[in-house]
RNA sequence: GCGCCCGUAGCUCAGGGGAUAGAGCAGAAGCCUUCUAAGCUUCUGGCCGGAGGUUCGAGUCCUCCCGGGCGCACCA
């Protein structure tokens, strides 16, 4: 996929819509492949077959009009049809050549676009309850909604990342209460964790920190009394501990949304008065309802139950309706794929609020399978015996794990292996993408030694680039912001990680086969120029997906 | 039972209706007096879960079936 191609193309059926070869409404995929096999061009499209049924011709006729109607550019060598209506595009030199200049001057910027300059763009995610640490699941939703955002970061949009504390409901109870138990237990006292309760050991740290603090005080106090203040003690202690955790990670997030703020600012009685005012709440059994199955869910939706108190549904409309008030052209939110039924209830929601509910885009990410050599380690929230993300970051650290948490699509579910992502080995496809980008750094090194610096974009003779391992390296980096779009607006960051294994894969075997600093000073140099454009798009993809690009290994 | 996701090489997975289906790992054989061997080269490996259908063309779209995962709260 070739942007400037792609350009093309679109010329091409706008001219042919215009002059009636294809009705207007036609809308085929303008995409372009890398051919397999020699012979076929620098790139290839489909575009004339996928036109033949509308055009009333077959796809080798279409192919020839398109041909005719496509604007004559000088880096375009030509383009040949083949085969049942394949377009197979040749650049010219002066094509490679312009691409090597480009890249050298964007630098840091080559792979960015402008598609979503003006539309700012929400990215919700981990939204993790505070009542315990982080586990990988939550890694793995946080790598995915971070370079998300950074990918349409660098398509142009303006993003804000935001964290959703669910800090209200039972389960905080349920934490405060099995605070105060380990509290209890502190000093001795007879306490058992309730009923699910949570028996990790972070509480019995936190209890005994809450004893040091503020002494047995507590003991003495009302149940419920000290049952908040453990609960507010609590969510507090493990936000921060999140918070650290996903800083560590090198995530961070511009908005935290809580949802007892949102209940204080009477945004969830607002949103619930928008419902019953449009006719989309009831009374039944002695609580209230909203008519989601109007909207495509499967049944309607309790918002306030029959004791008075919010579900969490109620607050998640009033949520979700303030994002769209806050003025998004577009919402991600990130969830856990367990949370999947929950998303036609929500897209119902939003639409009985009046809201479109395309707008509300959500991404659902498999779990992860946590192994050890193969075998699975075992992971249970409420048991306290998970592997949290902290304990990968430890041992694995920031870049393998963030690295092999995007290195399936987010539909799959992900087998995250603790000894392969910290082998320092062959196997390990983290370090095969980092060590192409130190191998080119320290050929950089090795050249400013010899008095031989990577030339200036405007100083770059290309003509000595005449191996076939050079222009397939020129075809792949010339990808790069091809790949970049389609990811932001699939929202699908495995894309980058796969291409960027094929930029390494490329790199690895040039190198083993040519020298780049040779006796020839000319031939160096264009060399050194287009090591230096492989080592620009290595670092740039590497940065979208929060990975280092290290300039020694 | 209903809904969503998945099923592609021995294993883990790419594959946006198009040309002879790809990569890594595992297995076999090779490559370091020369820019980093955390690398490279070659070989082996496939009824794309199954059956129908749509199409000039299906791993890709539709229907059904089989197998696995996850959901189906007045929990969050």
């Amino acid at each position: 996929m070739n942007k400037d191609v792609m350009d093309l193309l679109h010329a091409a059926l706008r001219a042919a819509k215009a002059d009636g070869l294809v009705p207007e409404q036609a809308d085929p995929p303008v995409l372009l492949e890398v051919p397999k096999r020699a012979g076929q061009g620098d790139f290839a499209s489909t575009m004339a077959m996928a036109l033949a049924k509308d055009a009333g011709k077959n796809g080798r006729e279409v192919a020839e009009q398109l041909t005719r109607y496509m604007p004559k550019e000088p880096w375009l060598e030509r383009v040949d049809i083949a085969g049942p209506g394949y377009l197979n595009f040749t650049m010219a030199p002066s094509y490679w050549h312009r691409l090597l200049a480009n890249i050298l001057e964007q630098g840091g910027a080559y792979g960015g676009s402008t598609i979503g300059a003006g539309r700012r763009v929400q990215v919700e995610f981990v939204s993790a309850n505070p009542t315990g640490p982080l586990h990988v699941g939550h890694g793995r939703i946080a790598a995915v909604g971070d370079t998300l955002a950074r990918l349409l970061e660098a398509t142009g949009h303006t993003v804000e990342r935001e964290y959703y504390i669910n800090d209200l409901g039972k389960q905080m109870i349920t934490l405060g209460q099995s605070l105060l138990a380990r509290y209890r237990q502190h000093f001795g006292r007879e306490a058992p964790i309730p009923e699910g309760g949570y028996q990790g050991e972070y509480l019995r740290e936190l209890a005994k920190e809450m004893a040091e603090n503020e002494g047995a005080r507590w003991l003495d106090e009302p149940e419920e009394e000290a049952q908040r203040y453990c609960t507010q003690i609590a969510s507090q202690r493990l936000l921060a501990s999140i918070r650290e955790d996903l800083d560590r990670f090198g995530v961070g997030f511009d908005v935290w949304t809580s949802e007892v703020a949102l209940h204080l600012d009477g945004k969830v009685e607002q949103a619930l008065k928008r419902l019953r005012e449009a006719g989309h709440l009831y009374e039944e059994e002695g609580a209230t309802w909203v008519r989601t199955m109007t909207f495509g869910d499967d049944k309607n939706r309790v918002v306030i139950r029959q004791n008075g108190q919010m579900t969490y549904f109620a607050s998640d409309l009033a949520y979700h309706l303030d994002k769209y008030e806050r003025g998004f052209d577009e919402i991600v939110d990130v969830w856990g794929a367990d949370h999947h039924g929950y998303a036609p209830r929500v897209w119902a929601g939003m639409e009985a609020l009046g809201r479109p509910r395309d707008r509300l885009k959500i991404v659902l990410v498999q779990l992860v399978a946590l192994l050890r050599h193969g075998k699975p380690v075992s992971m249970s929230t409420r048991a306290g015996e998970f592997v949290t993300l902290r304990d990968v970051l430890d041992e694995v650290g920031r870049d393998a794990a963030r690295f092999f948490f995007l290195m399936r699509r987010c539909d799959n579910a992900l087998d995250f292996d603790l000894e392969l992502a910290k082998a320092k080995s062959e196997d390990n496809p983290v370090y095969y993408v980092q060590y192409a980008h130190a191998r080119l750094c320290s050929m950089q090194r090795q050249s400013a030694d010899r008095g031989l610096a990577v030339p200036a974009p405007s100083e770059i003779d290309p003509a000595p680039l005449t191996l076939p391992e050079e222009q397939g390296l020129l075809r792949q980096l010339s990808l790069y912001p091809a790949v970049i779009e389609a990811s932001a607006q699939l929202l699908e960051p495995h894309r980058v990680i796969f291409y960027l294994q094929e930029v390494a894969g490329l790199l690895h075997a040039y190198y083993n086969k040519h020298r780049v600093l040779t006796q020839d000073r000319t031939c160096s140099l264009a060399r050194l120029a287009l090591m230096q454009a492989v080592r620009t798009v290595l670092a740039n993809g590497l940065t979208v997906l929060g990975v280092a690009a290290p300039e020694r290994m």
